[in-house]
DNA sequence: GCGATCTGGGAAAAGGTTTTCTCAAAAGGG
DNA sequence: CCCTTTTGAGAAAACCTTTTCCCAGATCGC
């Protein structure tokens, strides 16, 4: 029992290579090739026993020398300022999804917010000849601080601010908003409040929009959109504004839309507090269906899921579809949010 | 103003070659390559008047080629299985910040916990002849569903469970507990109770131990540690149990450790619900430091950190020196964690 | 039986870079 | 002034695969 028995020589025999397959079968490479690609003439038994000899070394053609030949690497890159991934992982999730089963690879940057580091990646994908670029944000209404603008390979922004001219996916944020209140509407709610984040995200005012035309057209009072932060804190502040003693329990809203699920887990638990229930009183609704919060609220929390993860997938079909010259119609497209139903909005009347 | 005045003929020409180069300089490529390498003699003229046409041209050497030649393509694999990235992702980016100075860019495969969808990615991480792999996980006592043990190329495992002679980096977790109640202690709590995950995570255990061994020490009681899940849910719970009408008000505990921040926040919820002040009565520490949900409990919640970042900086060292022929220790290495300490455990008396 | 077609398979170039070897010219030594 | 050493730079091989010819032998039609 030697302690160095079988030190494991790390070293590894190099892989096994075409030509080697070739030599073990005795036809040229050429032929090799051929054959375990399908392509040229050859007898059925010629090919087969190629193939076997493949099988049996193990050969693994060489990714590098077929990106080299053909000017495709398979692999595309991903960019994100999303440190915490709440938005791009789901994203990911999808691109990956999509490219996989066509041998494609992603290389996940994280550029945080820091021109230098972005630069610096976008470098490195170049040089490594990526196919393509993903950008992804945790914003739409913000660019990523990187031009891709003059790139040479087909980009495709995804939940992110693209360039003009370019390919872009977004939410629909406004068809959330009225899936949110249009449910509210279908349970019998009449006096809908909405609390939001602050002014200077764009989704904001398209959500608020959305909402005030819902309301209008259903011919119901609209509420001022309380403006604030993307936090709970601001749902507890929020619930002291709008259930305050300065109107009579008749004002209260009896349903309550908010801008993500923070908010709405503040808004709940605030209403909690004050003995105010949920959903029996008040129904509450959130942005982002981000489960881990929208499962720990009491009740679980209904929320508008903006479907990232096939929003990736659209945006790597997109980005494969410009790889393969395919000219893709340019401008931004949106993407339709579904309605995730659990049960902060309660059951509607007599259902 | 025709609407294809420039139909913008994405076609973007080749990228500029060395060759290119070399004729424009009027020198040849082997010189070419040596002048931008710093390789070879020739006078600091020639040198300098290839590199000013290399900038000039815009030349960036095809990393492809490169990588054929070096059998080194710098590009390395991280393997997950941690969907939602609560774990994963400070760990990629330290990985990442240890990678990319070195020029290294990084494959992430989400495995899910699928093992076919493993195969898949190793494969064609393989295909691509990466430089290494990481695996990492949500969980350090499992093993990613593949087998990475006969790979020819280095692996790394963080956070996961590695192979036998492999080798691992994890936190250390034990060290974590002692830190939390090492705290309760310096602030002079003296009853300190524990309230866990399932016994069926090595974790639970190995905390609990630690926690109790740091009691015994000091000679105070040892409170049966509370095993549930890794919920908001079971913190109220065990607020119940620990906090229940059973035994009087001074045979309650003056601090909790919490295995996790969810269940942190549950007990902080609950002792709130029912008047019990914190931290004035009980002191609450949360694990994973998981910013989103610490920052968000009143008050906002001392945790352990686990360091992920720096965890996937030392994996991405680790792993860079194994492919650059260094034989590193195999076995697991465990590295320490920190305690972020916020407002729900006090100051010291007097402090 | 002879020219035309078909068939199976190979040689070689291409892709972009690095590195080793080679070689001519210049410099140096005696 | 001749021989050796140094210097500057180029030719070519190597990395691994794909693809485009090309060719020798077989088959076919008449």
């Amino acid at each position: 029992m030697s302690a160095d028995a079988e030190p494991a020589p790390v070293s590894a025999k190099p892989p096994v290579t075409l030509r080697e397959v070739a030599a073990a079968a005795g036809v040229s490479v050429a032929t090799a090739s051929k054959a375990l690609n399908g392509q040229g003439r050859m007898t059925a038994e010629t090919r087969e026993r190629i193939r076997e000899v493949a099988q049996r070394l193990g050969f693994r053609p060489n990714h590098l020398a077929q990106s080299l030949l053909r000017k495709r690497s398979f692999t595309v890159g991903l960019l994100t300022n999303d440190t915490y991934g709440r938005f791009s992982l789901p994203l990911m999730a999808g691109v990956s999804d999509a490219l996989v089963d066509n041998g494609v690879s992603v290389f996940l940057c994280n550029v945080e917010d820091d021109m230098r580091l972005g630069q610096l990646h976008v470098e490195a994908m170049l040089d490594k000849r990526v196919d393509g670029i993903i950008a992804t944000g945790k914003r739409i209404d913000r660019h990523l601080p990187i031009d891709l603008s003059n790139l040479r390979i087909p980009v495709v922004y995804a939940f992110t601010q693209p360039d003009p001219g370019a390919v872009g996916l977004v939410s629909d944020d406004a068809g959330g908003a009225r899936l949110a209140v249009e449910h509210f509407l279908r349970l019998g709610r009449r006096r809908i409040a909405h609390v939001t984040g602050p002014a200077g995200f764009a989704v904001v005012h398209t959500r608020a929009e959305a909402y005030r035309e819902m309301l209008e057209e259903h011919g119901l009072p609209v509420g001022e959109p309380l403006l604030g932060a993307w936090s709970e804190a601001w749902g507890h502040d929020a619930v002291a504004r709008l259930f305050g003693n300065g109107r009579g329990r008749e004002g209260w809203p009896d349903a309550v839309f908010c801008g993500n699920d923070q908010i709405a887990r503040g808004v709940i638990d605030a209403l909690r507090e004050r003995g105010i229930r949920v959903p029996d009183d008040v129904g509450v609704i959130g942005f982002d269906n981000w489960e881990i919060v929208a499962e720990a609220t009491r009740p679980p929390l209904t929320s508008v899921d903006m479907n990232l993860a096939s929003l990736g997938r659209e945006a790597g079909l997109a980005l494969l579809s410009l790889v393969g010259g395919q000219p893709a119609a340019p401008g931004i497209r949106k993407l339709p949010c579904r309605l995730v139903v659990r049960q902060s909005c309660g059951r509607p009347p007599g259902g």
